[in-house]
RNA sequence: GGUCGCGUGGCCGAGCGGUUAGGCAGAGGUCUGCAAAACCUCGUACAGCAGUUCAAAUCUGCUCGCGACCUCCA
């Protein structure tokens, strides 16, 4: 439908026109998280920019295949206190086993990310079930001339591969800054140069996740594992790969290396990156302490949450925002974004209730114009958010009875929300209740307010309406004498 | 220190050379038994200084402040 799409590439630093490698086909790999503990909302902000990104690429009728990766080795050890040798001395079934933290982990993650209505990716491939993919391109590498084996680790020669590649495309950095920059870590001396990294690690006694491999037992390196799944499932060359913005320096950096290297093919057409989450103004991540997880965010049960905010909340809050800008995280700004959620999916509920006229006062067809250029300017979500707030008001103004719309404009406008706010945005209803129980008592207690309010008894008429309001259910006498509820 | 980016009205947050962002909060009004919701009207904001231009929040330079990455992290 309508005009090209422009996807701001971190490569080149500019917007680009979308044009897939294959016609009509987009393979698209995201990195996943590392399932060592509970995913925090700023991993989450990650996650849920990119499920719009898909689906809007399915709006727009590309067959994708989204390929996101679970990392559940490398980074794994049984030993959280290194240095101190009491872990080791443990009997091994005293231990939890490694898989059993990356089960809960995993089985949470999905949890979270289906709460937030993203959805599944065509592939979540595991980095522990690419093992033998992960040696296979190491030896390539090797064979290559790109890697050398120490001490049954294998490092990337990055001082070898810069003189014939480029190597610091994604944050504009020469050999000069990289080496200026590097400092002298402890117990590397096994690299070559100080800014080889490692494809395959020399397991220690303790290391509880371990592998053989043509250089013995080890694990594989931090890298390797999205250069081998995304070139398995997509090809050594594919649309998009993208990630959160801290991966940009050092984790894609390496995998266009060692894909190169491989292959020698750049790997990915359209690198992008989406921004941090920060609360305060400070970076939400595990290390600072500042992240919460998001049934916290849910129940509100923590010291920075004023309340609990719901799920779909949360996520009209990201989408207010531009996925390549920081958005800032407050109580006050999650509380703005809940009213304008459900102001905005209060007004679908009229749908049916509108009645259609010969003319129609609005332009629809520039609001829906209006709505895919939004898109197809890198998927700026905050003018798309925008523009349907316009829609709102039309909705409401018709309801009110101040516009008017015809049966076939309405028709568009109907199925503009459901494929923007529904499809796209990946937002949906909650908190209502399709339970007949409870709505035959409202009709019943309606009914009956009904009556005492014909006969202006208002007093018992607002107890009835107070006593509701308790139990968060908001009752909206309209001006046609009707008398509508919903769950707060 | 190096690389990259940001500073927009009470809050959040788009825009990036000329025309309304939008949401929330606030003020007034319409409607209503009263509420609520909705609708209408209202703020004339772009860190500071200088420059380019007929025209700058939007380009250039400098200053100040903030952040990210450079070390596992989306």
């Amino acid at each position: 439908m309508t005009n090209k799409l422009f996807i701001y590439n971190t490569l080149s630093r500019q917007k680009e026109e979308f044009i897939p490698l294959h016609e009509n086909f987009v393979g698209m790999y995201v990195c996943g998280p590392t399932v060592y503990s509970d995913v925090h909302l700023g991993n989450c902000r990650t996650f849920i920019s990119f499920d719009l990104i898909y689906r809007y690429l399915l709006h727009l009728g590309f067959k994708v295949r989204y390929v996101r990766n679970i990392t559940d080795a490398g980074h794994l050890e049984g030993d959280r206190d290194e240095g101190d040798d009491k872990f080791a001395k443990k009997a091994k079934l005293e231990q939890v086993e490694p898989m059993e933290i990356v089960q809960k982990y995993t089985l949470g993650f999905h949890n979270v990310m289906g709460a937030f209505n993203t959805l599944p990716p065509s592939i979540e491939p595991t980095a522990t079930g690419h093992i033998i993919e992960q040696q296979e391109m190491i030896q390539h590498i090797i064979k290559n001339g790109y890697a050398y084996e120490v001490n049954g680790s294998v490092y990337f020669d990055v001082e070898k591969y810069i003189k014939e590649y480029p190597y610091g495309q994604l944050t504009n950095r020469n050999l000069e800054d990289l080496l200026a920059n590097t400092r002298e870590l402890d117990g590397q001396d096994e690299k070559h140069g100080p800014l080889d990294f490692a494809l395959w690690i020399n397991a220690k006694p303790e290391h509880l996740m371990r592998w053989s491999s043509p250089w013995g037992v080890g694990f594989p390196g931090w890298h390797i594992e999205c250069s081998a799944m995304s070139s398995k499932y997509l090809g050594d060359t594919f649309d998009i790969h993208g990630g959160g913005m801290d991966l940009q320096a050092t984790h894609h950096t390496n995998e266009i290396a060692q894909s190169q290297a491989c292959n020698h093919k750049s790997p990915v057409k359209y690198w992008m990156h989406t921004n941090m989450l920060t609360v305060n103004g400070v970076r939400m991540s595990k290390s600072a302490g500042n992240g919460f997880d998001p049934d916290e965010l849910f129940t509100g049960n923590h010291p920075l949450l004023d309340k609990g905010y719901s799920p779909m909340a949360v996520r009209f809050f990201m989408m207010q925002t531009h996925y390549r800008s920081t958005l800032d995280f407050s109580n006050e700004a999650l509380t703005a974004s809940e009213k304008g959620y459900r102001k905005l999916m209060s007004s679908m509920e009229l749908f049916d209730k509108i009645k259609t006229s010969a003319t129609t006062t609005s332009d629809i067809a520039t609001l829906k114009k209006n709505c895919y250029d939004a898109m197809n300017d890198d998927f700026n979500t905050a003018v798309l958010l925008a523009n349907l707030f316009e829609g709102v008001r039309i909705i409401n103004s018709v309801y009110a009875g101040t516009e008017t719309i015809t049966e076939q404009d309405l028709e568009t406008l109907v199925n503009l929300f459901q494929d923007f706010v529904i499809d796209v945005l990946g937002l949906q209803p909650e908190g209502s209740s399709d339970n007949s129980i409870s709505d035959g008592l409202m009709n019943l207690i309606l009914s009956i307010r009904a009556d005492v309010k014909a006969k202006k008894d208002f007093a018992t008429s607002d107890k009835i309406r107070d006593s509701l309001k308790q139990l968060n259910i908001s009752v909206k006498d309209e001006k046609d004498g009707k008398t509508s509820w919903s769950f707060e």
